[in-house]
DNA sequence: TTTTGAGTTGTTCGA
DNA sequence: GTCGAACAACTCAAA
């Protein structure tokens, strides 16, 4: 029997694997392969959170495989070097994986699937992470889109040719060599010995890997899709799937997700909101869709008419009021706690507190996208770069200048019974809802019931509004 | 080629 | 408190 090497990168399950699938039509004995290369994605390689992630996915794949009789087998090292040896070492005749869409993940791909025809091996790879891949969707004059309404009316129509989800095998051939693997815990994905265990408290809130999508997934049918286009706005609500970190590794694709959607007959009324979930994986795809056809956007702006713009020069301790949530501004602060505590944040969150980075402090959108990517365990370069510029204006397809998010209101308006931010900021929870938004104009209530919180926002946010306002109209008017 | 309609997520002000 | 207008002009995408 012949052997193909699975190249396993952000494609961490077994179900709806198309490049294990392969190797099953092709009649091979698939050898599952993750190859720890992290300097090959650049300035880009995976931050702290992401890391202890897929540490934990890592694990779930291999007990997955173990239990299907195969096994993961992991190195270290540069990947084109690694598979070649791995070939050497099975006989492999065939080396199969998903695409991945960054810079450097592309040029590395690239090289590698070069390499590896040029040695007789059949080296293949798959969409298993997209709807509609970047270089499949064009405008009318085969440009790529900038604008997400157009771009979604077209790609969306692919959803109808997705075809069904592979099942996930049940049983797998053992892989019948003796391969050296090097041990998970050996990679440095986890936080050294010596430094404490800062992602504790995340493992109550995720289950990294195939099942803890799953099961995402089935709360998320049975539960928030009903009212998700209002919902979701909510921090203090699961009106979320909370797919994201599950789709950025790969332990479930868009494509098991719309199969699930569809199956389901969903009554008239909550039909909107189905199809508004359909639409945020239309976002995802449409960071790709960005990312790949310009992808200078990972550290400078889209709009090239943002490229001297005056942002201001980060104070070290501001950043550090912003990152570590002690700005005095609650939403914020809740936010960047969530953040600290869970490796996530509700995305209503995550555009008030860029909105406050980029257009209160004005510092350049990519202090908070660096922040974000160290932070996140759902951290993926598309969506977190795209996102950034769209909050920042910077983007082709961006907020209006003048949309400069009012904390307070924001608060107000989303988190209206102050639940979110009393759950992220305890030193808050003694004061009234009614002053929770905006304690600062409560000065009475904030030294009596919370005198451990700042007394004034580190910035004053009416100022620094009028200030951001002439800044950005300073370029839109060229 | 030219025209036309439209563009995720907001805030403030004044009636 | 509620509501509509102003905030701006530009670029995109398709007709």
């Amino acid at each position: 029997m012949g052997c193909a090497l699975i190249w396993f990168r952000r494609d961490l399950r077994l179900a709806d694997h198309l490049a294990l699938d392969a190797a099953r039509r092709a009649g091979l004995r698939p050898i599952p392969v993750y190859i720890h290369a992290p300097e090959e994605e650049g300035d880009w390689a995976p931050g702290a959170a992401s890391r202890v992630w897929l540490r934990r996915s890592l694990e779930a794949l291999s007990e997955r495989l173990r239990g299907c009789g195969s096994a993961l087998v992991a190195r270290q090292g540069e990947s084109l070097a690694t598979l070649r040896a791995l070939i050497a070492e099975t006989g492999a005749q065939a080396v199969y994986w998903h695409r991945l869409y960054e810079p450097a993940a592309i040029a590395r791909d690239t090289r590698v699937k070069q390499a590896l025809l040029a040695d007789g091996i059949d080296a293949q790879s798959f969409n298993g992470a997209l709807i509609a891949e970047p270089w499949t969707v064009a405008t009318g004059t085969d440009a790529p889109y900038r604008v997400f309404t157009p771009f979604w009316k077209n790609a969306r129509q692919r959803l109808a040719d997705l075809g069904a989800p592979i099942p996930a095998p049940t049983s797998l051939p053992g892989i019948a060599f003796d391969l050296q693997s090097v041990p998970l815990d050996a990679l440095g994905l986890d936080p050294p010995p010596q430094q404490p265990r800062w992602d504790a408290e995340f493992w109550q809130h995720w289950l990294a890997g195939e099942d803890g999508a799953a099961e995402l997934l089935d709360a998320f049918v049975e539960g928030a899709a009903r009212g998700y286009k209002e919902q979701r706005n909510h921090p203090d609500r699961v009106g979320t799937s909370r797919l994201s970190p599950h789709l950025h590794f790969g332990e479930i694709s868009p494509r098991q997700i719309c199969a699930r959607l569809d199956s389901i007959a969903w009554p008239a009324g909550v039909e909107p909101d189905v199809d508004h979930f359909r639409s945020e994986l239309g976002w995802r795809e449409f960071s790709h869709h960005l990312l790949y056809h310009f992808p200078h956007t990972v550290s400078e702006s889209l709009n090239p008419r943002f490229a001297g713009f005056d942002w201001a020069e980060p104070d070290p301790d501001l950043l550090a009021a912003w990152q570590r949530g002690r700005t005095g501004i609650p939403i914020v602060d809740a936010g960047m706690r969530e953040l600290w505590a869970t490796g996530w944040m509700h995305n209503r969150v995550r555009m008030i507190v860029a909105s406050v980075l980029t257009k209160n402090l004005r510092y350049h959108w990519l202090h908070g996208a660096r922040w974000f990517w160290d932070t996140l365990v759902d951290a993926d370069l598309a969506n977190n770069t795209q996102g950034w510029q769209w909050t920042a204006g910077t983007g082709a397809d961006a907020a209006p200048y003048f949309r400069v998010f009012n904390p307070a209101l924001q608060a107000a308006r989303f988190d209206a019974r102050g639940s979110y931010i009393r759950r992220w900021l305890p030193e808050l929870a003694a004061l009234p809802t009614e002053a929770l938004a905006a304690p600062w104009e409560r000065p009475d209530l904030l030294k009596s019931k919370a005198p451990d919180y700042l007394s004034e926002p580190v910035v004053d946010l009416r100022a620094s509004r009028e200030r951001a306002l002439a800044a950005y109209s300073r370029v839109s008017a060229g």
